[in-house]
Parts: C-alpha cells; structure tokens; sequence
RNA sequence: GGCAGCGUAGCUCAGUUGGUUAGAGCAAACGGUUCAUACCCGUUAGGUCGACGGUUCGAGUCCGUCCGCUGCUACCA
C-alpha cells in the first residue's frame, strides 16, 4: 500500500475540558488534511485524548468516580467538541486503548534493548501536580517554580538518554528546513538544545493506573512518554502495515508543547528507536483576549458553541454559522506570535470578507447569469487576464499553504472575490447588455469563473459553505484542486441557481458607550532594580562587611562562571560561590584577603550552598576586580 | 543577567538579497456606480518605519548603543 499522509493533533489530556485553544489546532490540522485531500494524498488524521496520567486518577477519585468511567466521560467531550466544527478526524486514538498500550510497552523494551533507556535511581524534589521532578536549585519557598507543592522521593526509575540526541537532533534539523517550524520556534529549540539536554526519568511509581513498565510492574511510564508514543502507536507499531502511515507528514500543536515534547523528546525517542521522523512538527501561537477579556456578562464569549449560536442569531444557517467560526479561527490563526482575539474582531472578519466579499460576489453574479444571459453558463471564453489572475491566486494559495500558513492561504483565496469585484467594476456588464455588446458572454463567463474558482479555494477552510456555493452554481463541488480554473470547471450551458444570501450582513452596533478601560492585571513584573538616590547610615550599618580569607577555591562542576570558596572569616568557615571563574584562576585566589557580606541569606547555585558574597567591582569586558585590604587586616574585621 | 524575536497608518499586520514616491485590509472623508447583502469601485487623508549614532551614492532593511514589549533561559554581582 502507498504511503498515506498523516498529520496529528496532541492528544487532549482529560483533566481539563476543551476550549477555543483546542479547536484552533483541530482547525489548522482539519484544514492541513482537507487541502492535502483536495490535492489528491489519502490523508490520515489522527487526534484523541492522553487519558494515563496520575492527575486523571485523582482528578477521577475527586470526581467520585470510576477511573475508567471518569475518562469515558471526558473523552467523549473532546470528539463532541471537534465534531461540533466539523473537524474531520478519522482516527480517534486514546491512550487508555490496548492498543496504545501494546506500543507503549514494546517501544520501551526496544528502547531498553538499545540501551537508550536505562535503570538509575533518583532522589530529589518531586512537583506532583506537575508530574516532574524538581531541581533543589529551582525551589521556591519550598514550592515548585509554578507554586506547586514538591514532595521528597527517592527511588529507582528508568531514564531515557536524552542527553545524547542533541547533536544528532540539531543536524537533522539543519539538513531539514521544514522540520520545526516555524522559523522563530525553531530558533527556540535551537537554542534549549545547544544549552544542553538531560536525561528524562521517563517512569513512576505506579499508582494503579497508566501503563506498567514491561518487566517491572512496581512502575509505570511517566505520562508525557507514553502520550507522545500514541502517534506512533495508531499506526498500528510494532505489527505490520505501520509503514503504510508513518513517518508522520504534520504534527500541529499550541506553542507550550513544542520545544521540549514535540520538537525535542519526541524525535530523539524515535531516533533511537531507530525510527523514521515526522516531516514536520509545527506550532501555532495562542489567542489572547487582552482587549476584552471573555465573558458572557460582556457578551463576548468566545467558546466556540457560543459563537456558532451568536452567528445563528444573526440569521446564518446552523452549518454556516459553523464556518464562520472556522473561518474566524484560520484568519485569526497565529504563525508566528499571539494574536487577539476578540468578538468584534470576528465580527469584523465576519462582514467585510463573508458577507461584503464572499458572499456578495456570488450574489451578484448569480444575479447577473439570471439578467443578461438567462441563467446559462456562456460559450464564451473567459479572456486570458481572468485566467491569468485566477491561476496566480491559486498558486500563491498554494505557496502559503507549503509552510502552513493557514491564515496566509485563506486570504489568498479570498483574493478571488476581490478581483471579481473589480472586474466587475472595470467591465460594467450591465452597459454591455444594454449595448448587446458580443463581449458579455465572456464577461460573465468570466464572473462565473471567479466565484467557480473561489469555491474551490475556500473548501478546505469553509467546506459548508463551498458546498452552498457549488449548489448555488448548481454544478458539482470541485473535490480536486487541479480542477480549478480549468474551463472544464464550468461547462457552458448549465443553468446556474437562484441567489441564496448565505451571510446576513451583522448591522453595526448602535455606538455603544466606550467600555471603561479594564484596569491592566497588575503584573508581578519585578520593578527594575533601582537604588534610591540617598539612604541613610542604618540602611548602609545593616549590611555586614568583613575581611576574609580565601583558603580554598574549585571550580563549580558544569558552570562556566561559578568558583566555590572557602574562606574563613575570623574564627569561621564559610562556603561561598562567586561568578568570577572567568576573571581569576582558583590557584590565584588561595590564601588572598577578600571583602565579603557576612549576612547575606544562604542561597543554593547549581547545588551548592552559598553563605555570603564576596565584593568585587565590575571592570570592562564584564571582567570581575576583587576588593583587597591594602595592607593585611585580621579576618573577621570588620569594614565601614 | 544571557539568548532570540518584535516595535511600520487610528486598529490588525505585509515589507525578499539595501535601490525611485514605504504598502494591504479594517475604520474615516469625499467621489463614482447600480448587477448585488447600505454592497462594490476609486480618490484622499493619515507614518520623523521605537530613539540616537554609524556604514553607504542610497537604510524600514546592514552595524552599534539605548528604550519598550514578548518568549525562552540562567550560575551571587
């Protein structure tokens, strides 16, 4: 069998209900597929739920319910939700099947079996909500960075060896322009993997629920490993016919998942498996609501089943009404940062390209058939600027959508009614009728083209609507996109439908007050470190001065600017770090009197314990000058 | 602190390797048109292209410094 395209959603982690941020990557990979489809590649589309972490179970028990059944229930809610837009899925993978775990268990054995996943054990700070272990270093008020409640574990776990992809990664990507993208998130991964990758604990204890580690059932595979394994898995691996569907041709998800999971993980584990890569792995930005926030109270909602009857509301029919939100959702589209989004933008979107453009243009060609010519499709040719134009709209559509930029391609596409309206404007086939000119058989041939073409354009965006639009024309959809433009698209004689507005126009609200400018979240950005301009001498007597003396000083393992010191200050001993590697040689710095602050707070670096600060001003090149007493003072004196 | 990106019209954003007069859509004003969903077409207005300096015959574009925003990341001066 030849190979199909397959492209891939992540799958939806159940703790959670789906939201417009969902619907945006089932949008972009349900248009990724249709456009693939109409481009004549037998397309796969896989999207599903992760359904094995240990937040599901708890999430289940608090939930009073049964694991299984809790999952269930969730599930459901995701292929409610991309049914709801007509996302065209065909497989819907979930991680609690037995299938995903058959391939989860053999991948991890072959894993072993090569060495790339090995038995170690680890001790450290563990962030339960957060599935992940927390470095010492990283704590916060004895809370993980996110504010998450760590707990000590010590125990054995198997770990994947990250740690020996990265070079291998880099130049796969270097050899492979479409790989990551886009272009901006790939200088991300770039950069996180030049600063060097570590080994993933890839397993945990198991809690009765998730996936048992083969061989040892005390374990289970940590949630992240066994999700990004579901790709793979609906391929049917390690059984034969997998070849059929993988290497995945598209992996679309939101941007927080792409450097370390998608871009990263993922591929190194597939290397080595020794295993084909996806073609591309691909994120998109997110929505934001910065400029009104979403809420019903506002009557903004931006839930996309609210906005579906919002657009019913204004008189669009149910399955169109569904496209107006995919079409807000792929013209909103992120490629490379955020963007807002926000109800009078859609409705923006709404007027001006589907009611003022798209369907406009059908209307008042439909129109013009029915008055100049009967309704009949002309002989005529079309004059070769029409086609002209038309094959540069579908070629541009094309470029855009060679590095997924969905939003890009529907604008392209919508090129197709602009220059419709000056076409009509420039040949005024209302004077040729009036004059009998012979020219306007092929001038509204040449109408019917644009809007014949248009239909074919959109399809992949708004596929109810192209529908419409072919019904209306009363001709066959264009399935194929080498079918578009083509004279054959609009065989002369065909008597073409009656006018059907599709979008009502939304009337422009009566000017509303000007909504109070929210007050902005306040941000807990730290304020910029600014000393005040004067301080009096019981700010300056609380920082305590004292010689000291440098007794040892080593390099700090793994830092490239870190000495570790001991210095002694009068009678004690003092572990400091200082970032002054660059600067001085530890041999240089033994037995030398410094300056350090006595009571400054202990702080942990890379590890180590820091009990103080040693002065030193700041010379040119970012080079540090250590501060000496002139003469040798006694340790411990202390300096005003 | 480091790295990356961004900063262009009232708003959302394009601007290839430096090259005439910096563009599009929306909003605005004016005009035109009548096939059409008060639509469409055109014209106009609106910009020290974040600031300053440099390279160049020529800079939105290249270099430096600074300011502001965003992302990633971090190691006590």
């Amino acid at each position: 069998m030849a190979k199909r395209t397959y492209i891939t959603t992540p799958i939806y982690y159940v703790n959670s209900v789906p939201h417009v941020g969902h619907a945006l990557t089932m949008l972009a990979c349900d248009v990724t597929k249709r456009f693939a489809r109409q481009r004549g590649e037998e397309v796969v589309f896989l999207t599903g739920t992760d359904e094995n972490g240990l937040k599901v179970l708890e999430a289940a028990q608090a939930a009073g319910e049964d694991p299984q059944a809790f999952v269930d229930r969730i599930s459901q809610t995701f292929r409610h939700a991309a049914d709801l837009l007509h996302i065209e899925y065909d497989v819907f993978f979930r991680t609690t099947s037995d299938e995903h775990r058959k391939c989860v268990q053999a991948l991890f054995a072959r894993l072993m079996e090569k060495g790339a996943i090995y038995l170690d054990k680890y001790e450290g700070w563990y962030d339960v909500a957060a599935e992940t272990f927390v470095r010492e270093s990283d704590l916060v008020d004895g809370r993980s960075p996110d504010g998450n409640e760590v707990r000590w574990v010590s125990e054995e776990n198997y770990f994947f060896r990250l740690s020996a992809y990265g070079d291998q990664l880099l130049a796969y990507a270097e050899a492979n322009p479409s790989f990551w993208l886009p272009d901006g998130r790939k200088a991300e991964v770039v950069s996180f993997i030049k600063q060097g990758l570590r080994d993933l604990c890839v397993t945990r204890s198991n809690p009765g629920w998730g996936i048992p580690v083969p061989g040892d059932e005390s374990k289970v595979v940590y949630v992240w490993f066994d999700a990004l394994i579901n790709y793979l898995a609906a391929t049917g691996w390690p059984d034969a016919g997998w070849e059929d569907l993988w290497p995945a041709d598209v992996h679309w998800m939101a941007k927080e998942i792409f450097t370390r999971f998608h871009a990263t993980l993922w591929p190194a584990m597939l290397m080595a498996a020794e295993l084909p890569l996806p073609k591309t792995v691909i994120a998109h930005g997110w929505f934001t609501f910065n400029d009104s926030k979403m809420s019903k109270s506002k009557g903004n909602v931006l839930a996309p089943e609210e906005l579906i009857a919002h657009f019913e509301e204004a008189g669009c029919e149910r399955e169109l009404a569904i496209d107006v939100v995919r079409f807000a959702l792929a013209r909103a589209l992120p490629y490379e940062g955020d963007t807002n989004f926000t109800l009078p933008e859609v409705e923006r979107i709404y007027n001006a390209d589907l009611a003022n453009d798209l369907g406009n243009a059908l209307n008042r060609t439909l129109t013009m058939a029915h008055k100049f010519v009967d309704g009949a499709i002309p002989e005529a040719e079309v004059e070769p600027e029409v086609a002209q134009r038309i094959a540069e709209i579908k070629a541009e559509v094309e470029q855009a959508f060679a590095t997924f930029r969905i939003h890009q391609a529907l604008d392209a596409a919508l090129q197709a009614a602009r220059e419709l309206n000056r076409y009509v404007d420039a040949k005024k086939p209302w004077d040729l009728a009036k004059n009998t000119d012979p020219a306007l058989g092929s001038v509204v041939r040449g109408m019917l083209a644009y809007v014949r073409a248009a239909e074919g354009l959109v399809r992949a965006f708004v596929p109810a609507t192209a529908d419409r639009m072919a019904a209306q024309l009363n001709l066959p959809p264009t399935l194929a996109w080498a079918e578009i433009g083509t004279a054959a698209s609009l065989p002369a004689g065909v008597v073409v439908g009656q006018p059907q507005p599709m979008f009502p126009r939304l009337q422009p609200k009566p000017a509303e007050p000007k909504p109070a400018p929210e007050p902005k979240p306040e941000k807990p950005k730290k304020a910029k470190f600014e000393p005040p301009a004067e301080i009096g001498i019981e700010d300056f007597m609380n920082v305590q001065l004292k010689v000291a003396r440098i007794l040892e000083a080593e390099p700090v393992e793994g830092s490239e600017k870190l000495l570790k010191l001991q210095v002694m200050i009068g009678e004690e001993k003092r572990q400091i770090l200082a970032g002054i590697r660059k600067s001085y040689a530890p041999m240089d710095l033994i037995g030398r009197q410094i300056v350090v602050v006595a009571n400054l707070k202990p702080a942990k670096l890379m590890g180590h314990e820091s009990q103080g600060m040693i002065l030193a001003a700041d010379g040119p090149d970012g080079r540090a000058i250590l501060l000496t007493p002139e003469t040798e003072a006694p340790e411990g004196t202390s300096v005003h």
